[in-house]
DNA sequence: GTTAGTGCAAATCCTTTGCAAGCCG
DNA sequence: CGGCTTGCAAAGGATTTGCACTAAC
């Protein structure tokens, strides 16, 4: 059901290109911020990147936590949403387009593959559809994948 | 397309009676923003109500507006969404489950009925899903319904 | 040395809250 | 009177901004 995020585990070198890449200076606050959010959290909020930061780097602020998260969304790097159940942003490194479920049982948001969802353009023929944006409500019944 | 709002118009007396029926005493206040929101406004802000209470109603708090909104909500009168082009909050009087359409051409957002997005369970065996919060982004081609 | 990036504090926006005053039975 | 509603102003949380400071080419 989930999208395998082939992107994990990166090194510091691969971040660094990965950023060079994408036109963004790889600063040593960047390359912390990546690395977690690439590697090691699931859907964190700006909040969650500055409370991992302050215990494994020595300095950052939280106005740079948001202008990194900014720059690498607006790099096309990392992707911002933002849901009904929570008033905070939250960031995902799945760059893909596919929806979310949000498992009420654990509070986990869960990427899906945006197969499950069709949408009837037929029922919708005066509407010219870019996007959507799609979030499921409910529970995992079991951890297999 | 859209869904029909068969509550459009309302009069103060029905006003009263569905309030009351739903156990929400009906005070002023809470009977003019009710005929706004049942009878005029489409998808509005807290804000948007207030602006149009500061010039159809002697007068009536910004603290009232979302008082009475969230009285509203509660009772199952009214459903709040939050959608990711905005950060405020919008209300629709269209208490029925349905999706939205945001048109980025006019920046109005339209109610869309759920037979348009087939959910495939059968792709998601192991997970219950109880509710599902879609917004498509697009455009309108003509506004014929 | 410039230019980009950072840290801090103040500012902003939307929404909620505390509390005194008003209204209605 | 007594409880529910109101209005006001202050507080709150998340994010942004202004500006001086630092760092890196």
């Amino acid at each position: 059901m989930s999208i395998d995020k082939s992107k994990a585990c990166l090194t510091l070198g691969q971040i660094e290109e990965w950023l060079k890449k994408a036109g963004v200076n790889a600063t040593a606050q960047r390359l912390a911020i990546c690395q977690f959010v690439l590697c090691q959290a699931d859907h964190p909020t700006a909040d969650d990147i500055k409370v991992w930061a302050d215990d494994n780097f020595p300095k950052i602020s939280l106005a740079t936590v948001y202008n990194t998260l900014n720059t690498l969304v607006e790099a096309g790097l990392l992707r911002e949403y933002c849901f009904p159940h929570s008033e905070k942003k939250i960031y995902d490194n799945n760059i893909v387009d596919h929806y979310h479920l949000y498992d009420e049982a654990t509070h986990r948001l869960i990427d899906v593959s945006p197969e499950v969802v069709t949408v009837d353009h037929a029922k919708l023929k005066n509407a010219n559809i870019k996007r959507a944006d799609l979030i499921l409500y409910g529970s995992i019944l079991n951890e297999e994948k």
